[in-house]
DNA sequence: CCCTTTACATACAACACTGTCTGTATATAT
DNA sequence: ATATATACAGACAGTGTTGTATGTAAAGGG
């Protein structure tokens, strides 16, 4: 009965694999430990060997994804030559991302419509509230550097230009996720992120009709 | 011990006000129905007198905000003579009602933060999704009569310009109800909407430096 | 080769919550 | 004035879920 020490990992593995399953089918409140063990194949007395409860369980389907996001979300924009540029291959990296790791996005889809942001769930999505703050000052700064470079168009304030940049992201990542991602919308978010960036750079003149 | 007709309605009125507070507090899967009743002041009696569920007592708070939210989000823009500047006005009316009618926000932000989007809640949040496709046809065909009255600037397609401001729109109401709101923010997304809808006019030449 | 620890399965008690049923005082219709 | 329906309060059993406690067979170290 005893398992080696591998297969032991791979049984955590299911059970994290199944612990999404059943997150995004009933939504993790009404997800019970018994559902998730079954669909792992195991009882839940492997469950609670492994984790302690379904919170902690929870936490780990979350750090099980989290270094990617971290890397590829957390870069920062100060060093690029060009900021406006910066700023836009930063964006379509993180499209890339979603659009690439089926498995980021499905954790990803489970913390936006399928919990709740309450008690010590709130906890483990705490990350998320600081990569927003850390996405902001990233655009606040960024535009800062156009806007002295004399690259920011006339209409665009650095700060309307921040704020509006963080709210086509995010909004972009809701209304993705609420379905599922396809090859065809990316490639409709990442045309309309050119020509959103592409608005604030300052005209060079003709080009126009 | 029986109350009159007007009584009766102030405590239905008074559990629903009572649910919006537990909900906010605890989320929705939580929050029990003897909870809802003590912070209403009665018993859980008083809740299925009124409600036949919690599922049910969810979707009569949501109906108690639905009508201004419905004559507001829903109004044709296909009436206005400039399509851009009808795109705008309508954008900013959903910001002035967000930020005017505090129990709207109040109920939109239990949608967004405090319930899971599954089984029978799917059901109750499904005027979201009208709401959504709804708002997507109309920019769709907004920014189609500005391409064809020559108002969209060159580098936005009709699709990108739809989707980008679909994106910043529920982006903005997110990120803005994962918080409260305040005046401040108010102002700042106004600017931002502003800028962002100017970007997509086509510029009168000079303007610039 | 034995002993301890590991990696679970199984069993058990406790609880919170739900839906329903009954009780009841009073508004309201006749 | 009487009868009935109303607007709840209180009591009830039933259920699903949780955490823990115990059992156990094999892995891995000495």
């Amino acid at each position: 009965m005893r398992r080696t020490k591998s297969e032991s990992e791979e049984t955590r593995q299911r059970i994290l694999d199944a612990a999404e399953t059943v997150f995004l089918d009933i939504g993790v409140s009404r997800a019970s430990l018994d559902r998730i063990a079954t669909e792992a194949g195991v009882t839940r007395g492997a469950i609670y060997w492994h984790f302690a409860n379904k919170q902690e369980l929870f936490s780990a389907m979350i750090e099980r994804v989290h270094g990617l996001h971290q890397t590829v979300l957390t870069r920062s924009l100060l060093g690029a030559v060009d900021p406006l540029q910066g700023v836009l291959d930063w964006a379509l990296d993180v499209i890339e991302l979603f659009a690439a790791e089926a498995h980021t996005r499905q954790v990803y889809r489970i913390i936006v419509t399928r919990c709740e942001y309450v008690g010590e769930m709130q906890d483990a999505l705490e990350w998320q509230s600081d990569l927003h703050e850390r996405m902001a000052t990233n655009f606040q700064n960024a535009f800062e550097a156009a806007a002295a470079a004399k690259q920011l168009a006339p209409d665009w304030s650095v700060k309307s230009a921040a704020t509006t940049l963080e709210c086509f992201m995010s909004g972009m990542l809701h209304n993705w996720l609420r379905y599922d991602f396809d090859a065809e919308v990316a490639e409709a978010l990442r045309a309309g992120l050119r020509s959103l960036v592409g608005s604030f750079r300052v005209r060079e003149a003709a080009a126009g009709a």
